[in-house]
DNA sequence: TGGGCTATTGGTCGCTTATCCAATAGCATG
DNA sequence: CATGCTATTGGATAAGCGACCAATAGCCCA
């Protein structure tokens, strides 16, 4: 249908892969992993589905590889490199708790559930969730050292946070959003708290966040 | 195959709605939602899957009923009636990390995940949720005229000690577990957080119940 | 005891999926 | 310009699903 009267395209297997790749990531983040289907992925790029086997043989790689893929581009942009650490934790609280973060939630929500079926996917998450807690617990050392943050143990507070973006990710799906500070503020909330931060200091610091949240998102 | 050559077994129209329902409920905890198929039912049930398209014409709606079913009857044996708030509370938290509440966590993941793709499904993730609440919101206003609670509105704190639920039970269907005290323990710590108490008093409330964790589940 | 209501069967249909494979045609190399 | 490699196609296959329906047979009641 979609190229069988369009000439055909050849390109280098490696350009395809990556091609291939990417579009499958950006399923996953759109639609869901679920929706990575060899015709979708086809579809998406104007090809055949047999030249997405050809490429991957065995659909469920292709969907590990794209979650995989989709999780890595995403963590890129939630630490901020630039700036003190409070301003820093700050920035990442608050991205989180922003619609920017809907489909990165979605995307977890998604392969945390599917891993249950998949070994696989579930081994792939765990590899994902090193190198964000990697991330994360550069930050937190690094406000240990400037005297801001005074967590019982580092590791410990981290995985409190990730924690907190877990459960707060699990109501992305909900119907109407859910007007309650405890909840909009989760992440910033538990951060405060396993940092050991005098309450409301993170939320201040993510009032005062330059480019920080429109007032649509202030409690 | 299973039923073809055994005698036709015939029941009142109320018990076999209620034997399929319950059927797919027990198969929502063991095996998933998606795995609630009209097949799948019928082989459990020893009758032709037919017979369940007679009952529920359209397949999702027994899904939804199952999910309901099966969140409906965990919830009875989760929040204790007897015994004072601070041991209610303690017994609710170690309950939730114990393994007994696995399949109950899977199948909120579940649940929350596929609630994207079915709106249905995401009401009746609402009405639970409200139903939930209630509950603990019982026990912690009771916690309250008894002065051992203190948090700021009990709704918050009931909405965070939720939260940490889902956040706990995102890492359900991890390959290894996570012998990470803040993690194991991330309820009863949210729940000690949000209802201010002094830290460590709810693990030692936990530590101290009458027929607790055993040594394994201790940090 | 016989008749009728209806729970239950058994089969079909259409749709979607992944996987496999022989045939085709783009493109670089000689 | 021609040849060969291989990226790409098109089609076939089998398995899974929900939905539908006429035929059957269990069981209650007259």
């Amino acid at each position: 249908m979609s190229s069988s009267d369009r000439p055909r395209f050849r390109k280098s297997p490696d350009e395809r892969r990556e091609e291939i790749l990417a579009s499958a990531a950006a399923i996953a983040l759109a639609d869901g992993l679920e929706r990575i289907t060899l015709r979708a992925v086809a579809a998406r790029l104007g090809v055949r589905p047999g030249l997405i086997t050809h490429y991957y043989p065995v659909a469920e790689d292709l969907v590990i590889a794209a979650f995989v893929r989709a999780a890595a581009q995403e963590r890129e942009q939630l630490i901020a490199a630039e700036g003190d650490p409070m301003q820093r934790m700050a920035r990442f609280a608050a991205r989180i708790e922003s619609p920017v973060s809907s489909s990165l939630s979605r995307l977890w929500l998604n392969a945390r559930h599917l891993s249950r079926f998949t070994p696989a996917l579930a081994a792939a998450i765990e590899v994902q969730e090193v190198l964000d807690r990697e991330r994360l617990l550069m930050l937190i050392e690094d406000g240990v050292t400037a005297g801001v943050f005074f967590p019982e143990r580092p590791f410990a507070a981290c995985v409190r946070i990730f924690m907190a973006i877990d459960g707060f990710g699990a109501y992305i799906n909900d119907l109407r959003v859910f007007t309650e500070p405890s909840y909009a503020h989760f992440v910033t909330d538990v951060a405060e708290w396993a940092l050991r931060l005098e309450p409301g200091t993170l939320r201040a610091a993510v009032a005062a966040l330059p480019d920080g949240p429109s007032d649509a998102y202030r409690s």
